[in-house]
RNA sequence: GGAGGGGUAGCGAAGUGGCCAAACGCAGAUGACUGUAAAUCAUUUCCCAUCGGGUUCGGCAGUUCAAAUCUGUCCCCCUCCA
């Protein structure tokens, strides 16, 4: 067990069953549920760790695959790790690669070593490995690092994922074997796609192992809303309460709402940050377009109701504005808006589950922003 | 006054007898984006309309089955020479 990393569950809601606990790292204390903004590059894009600090990010995202291309991993190193490199205090949570060699997935060849894959810049040979993979996330250093696992397309048949999810438990043992820094946190990750019996196959070979959270991969790969909501309870029922859980790549703030509800404390997503870049805003109105023409002479704030420093300071005519001329201000006040949006729906749904009524908080926030399963996100 | 070049959709710019409502770029309008190859991608922009139809390529008049493309003429712009 690590000393330096630990979950604590401080209430189960009598309502509905979801979680409100604390994460401890060593770089601080963090609430959950949450929601982590990713920063690819060491960088959540368009933000300074200043920022991250205002909107109270907690826990933000790095990725071992990009990290290991440029700078390198030694480098980081060298420059005291990725906390000091990027000069961010906060906790932070590197992934594997894995979702890199799916997303890459045209240049792959997956063997039982690892993977053989192209450079996507210069299309020069590379090959990850599980220790590979934790060898380099040892190196950057972030409080939470992932097993390395393989993320199999949807749909795939019965026999792939057989092979995929048994390959995958294979892998998380021998990163586990080779992780090397006591101060951070292991998570192996669950996958199995929608077969239940692979996931719940693949949860209790995992659970077995000293892994300090867990994480559901395998969503947010093209599913629909329904099967991403089967997934998840194929996959928490067979978690260990006294581990966090962690729900990948999830960011949609009904997805949240619906991993919250099945008992995940921790969420990201590159979508506030992505669609805030090309202009699209999660609202208390719902979702807002900046470029389109409608704002050209609004100068209200964007959002009433958002205590966060775009809205307190700028004016949707002035974002517009700043979009349509692609300047960088733009960018990065859409992104300040767009996670602190997300930040404020977990900080009342933590509430909420706290007073015991998520349930009525979650079916409310539904109603409110007119979600529903044929329209799932609303923005 | 003389010689030459040119006027194409919001802008720039292809096209020089039928495959042209007219490439392409920009600009405009709209949509998408879920462990970030993402300042990306898709749709759309003469008019009306579901199919489909109606008006266009400086103006006018011609030639032709057929013209943005050929002829005449007029208007405007640019360069050079006087």
């Amino acid at each position: 067990m690590n000393k330096d990393f630990w979950y604590e569950l401080k209430h189960v809601c009598k309502q509905s069953g979801a979680r409100y606990g604390i994460l401890h790292t060593p770089h601080g204390d963090v609430e959950t549920p949450m929601f982590m903004p990713v920063g690819t590059l060491a960088t959540v894009k368009y933000l300074s760790p200043e920022d991250l600090y205002a909107l109270e990010t907690g826990v933000i995202l790095s990725n071992t695959y990009h990290l290991w291309l440029r700078p390198g991993e030694d480098i980081v190193k060298e420059a005291g790790g990725l906390h000091n490199f990027m000069n961010y205090k906060g906790p932070m949570l590197t992934d594997s690669g894995g979702f890199q060699v799916f997303s890459l997935s045209d240049f792959r060849k997956i063997t039982e070593e690892g993977v053989k894959i192209k450079n996507h810049r210069d299309g020069s040979p590379l090959f990850l490995s599980p220790e590979k993979s934790i060898e380099i996330q040892n190196k950057l250093g972030a409080d939470i690092i992932m097993s390395f696992d393989e993320c199999p397309p949807y749909p795939c048949t019965r026999e792939y994922m057989e092979n995929s999810v048994n390959r995958t438990i294979r892998w998380a043992k021998r990163g586990l074997a080779v992780h090397n820094n006591p101060k951070q946190a292991l998570f192996g990750i669950i996958q199995g796609g929608d077969f239940e019996d692979i996931r719940k196959y693949c949860c209790e070979e995992l659970t077995k192992l000293d892994f300090d959270g867990f994480s559901i991969g395998g969503t947010s790969v093209g599913e629909d809303k329904e099967t991403m909501l089967r997934m998840l309870d194929y996959t928490l029922p067979y978690l260990p309460s006294d581990k966090p859980r962690y729900l990948m790549g999830v960011g949609s703030y009904d997805s949240i709402l619906e991993g919250v509800l099945r008992g995940v404390d921790m969420f990201d997503c590159v979508l506030p940050t992505r669609i805030a870049r090309h202009g699209a805003l999660m609202t208390s109105e719902g979702r807002v377009n900046i470029r389109d023409k409608k704002y050209e002479r609004d100068f209200s704030p964007l959002d009433k109701e958002c205590d966060c420093y775009t809205c307190k300071n700028y004016t949707r005519a002035y974002l517009r504005h700043l979009y349509k001329c692609e300047e960088g201000l733009g960018k990065r006040l859409l992104s300040i808006h767009n996670i602190r949006f997300l930040i404020n729906l977990t900080k009342e749904i933590r509430k909420a589950i706290q007073e015991d009524r998520f349930l009525d908080f979650k079916n409310e926030f539904f109603e409110k922003y007119g979600l529903n399963v044929k329209n799932p996100r609303g923005f």
